[in-house]
DNA sequence: CGGGCATTTGACATTTCTCAAAGGCAGTGG
DNA sequence: CCACTGCCTTTGAGAAATGTCAAATGCCCG
């Protein structure tokens, strides 16, 4: 279970914050460069006039802190968010109280797209590190998403990936494929955000991953020890280096089909 | 892997086929008393005139007959459907030829939707008895969803349901509840057609339903076996009579989360 | 009636989990 | 600056669930 170092801030946080966060950092267009739904707007047939009623709707929000979380199970809904720094993990917790994550959430990614269906948030957001965020109220967006043509084509691509990849993760293969389809995706994402995709810094815990993963800590520490044995990965606590791209590749192939 | 007992049906059947299917069965409206989505836009905001414009999309298709393709990996998309009649199975095959079973669809329910990010369909979809189908040109149906938001907004809700359904099965889970909450589900889906919830006759193969909860065949069997001894199901082949539903739902709880 | 599958059973193998404990890094307070 | 405390992580040993393999059974349909 995740602790909340600060509740207080929860219900300040994601709901509508002064408008006069939208231009904090001087400069509204500047979440452009580091959010992909933005970015893929743009490519997918919207032109700039229409790209500013977009920026329009935007709110820039946080940041929150390692543990504060962005919303949770049961929230009202009305806001779909891009995160523009730090990472988000996306959790329920069971009637017997037992967490599951979801989701790893990096710069770049949406959040709260389940929620859609529903007038309610149907899972947590906690930040893993430190946040920031675009919020995109859902309701404006669909209203805009009615006049604009690549935005609702953009918003239905976007849903209709997420069920792809919720699927990715769900069958059955071996701990070993599981932690090197997690390497491989998380080097992938990475790399398309402009970071390095053989070093880099986990921002969740052993235990994160493995509820994640579906798989004991246990087995995920060792999974790692046996990689770095083998000359794949380098393991400095959070601290990843990726030796050996190609072999987990291999092994990760049958679960990404890539 | 599943058989196609006639595979000249495929390219000949889910693309457009003559006008005159739509009313193929005398009554463009009947599959309104069958089809959930469009019963869903009725409920959501659509007038009679509206949900006229949906119809004029629409086109019948079928028979299927069990075996038969309705869309394979990597046909181009262009079309979601509703299933009318039958029940569908998808599925993947990984790059080592494994099968894996990504859902069953029952009356009412649509398929297709993880195709719309991307121009090809990335599963194939196979008829498990004789099939009907309401096939949506994905094109035609977004240009009518900008212009009725309660259309638009039920296409959004269906695409961010099945975003958390496929979560559901993703936990780790043992046997036991994995087969109840499969059971429970199956149960509900079909009462909701008006079928009876508690007797019923399963459309697919234990090696099916192993494959899409991630166990052995083997295990799906015992399991059953289990629970008949407990006295909570009687099993006979494919015909199912659910004795204590609510024990089953007690043990499929942590997964459905209802 | 016979062939081909789907399903069930039993015995066994193996992966992964569980439990218990030690090690190590980080932040706190003296 | 150092010791302390707490949490995350790693290790090891044993247990349990599920998978694997092989074979028998029974159903469906030609």
């Amino acid at each position: 279970m995740s602790t909340d170092t600060d509740a207080t801030l929860r219900a300040a946080s994601f709901p509508k914050t002064s408008p006069g966060t939208l231009s904090d950092d001087g400069d509204a267009l500047s979440f452009c460069t580091t959010c992909a739904f933005s970015n893929a707007c743009i490519s997918h047939g919207l032109d700039k006039d229409q790209l500013n009623e977009l920026h329009v709707l935007v709110e820039h929000i946080g940041p929150f802190h390692a543990g504060e979380h962005i919303f949770r199970d049961g929230d009202a809904f009305d806001a779909i968010a891009a995160v523009r720094s730090g990472s988000v993990k996306t959790y329920v917790l069971d009637r017997d109280g037992n967490e599951h994550v979801l989701g790893f959430h990096l710069p770049g990614e949406l959040i709260g797209l389940n929620a859609i269906d529903g007038d309610h948030y149907p899972c947590n957001a906690v930040a893993l590190d430190t946040v920031s965020l675009c919020r995109f109220s859902f309701p404006k967006i669909s209203i805009l998403a009615a006049k604009l043509p690549g935005l609702q084509r953009q918003l239905f691509r976007l849903l209709s990936r997420d069920i792809g990849k919720a699927a990715l993760m769900a069958g059955d293969w071996t701990a070993e494929q599981r932690i090197a389809a997690f390497l491989v995706g998380m080097s992938r994402r990475l790399s398309e955000r402009g970071y390095s995709p053989t070093r880099f810094q986990l921002s969740m815990a052993r235990t994160d991953i493995a509820n994640y993963l579906r798989l004991a800590p246990e087995t995920v520490s060792r999974a790692l020890r046996k990689f770095q044995e083998e000359g794949v990965l380098h393991v400095d606590r959070r601290n990843l280096e990726i030796l050996d791209l190609t072999k987990l590749e291999t092994l990760a192939n049958p679960i990404l089909r890539t």
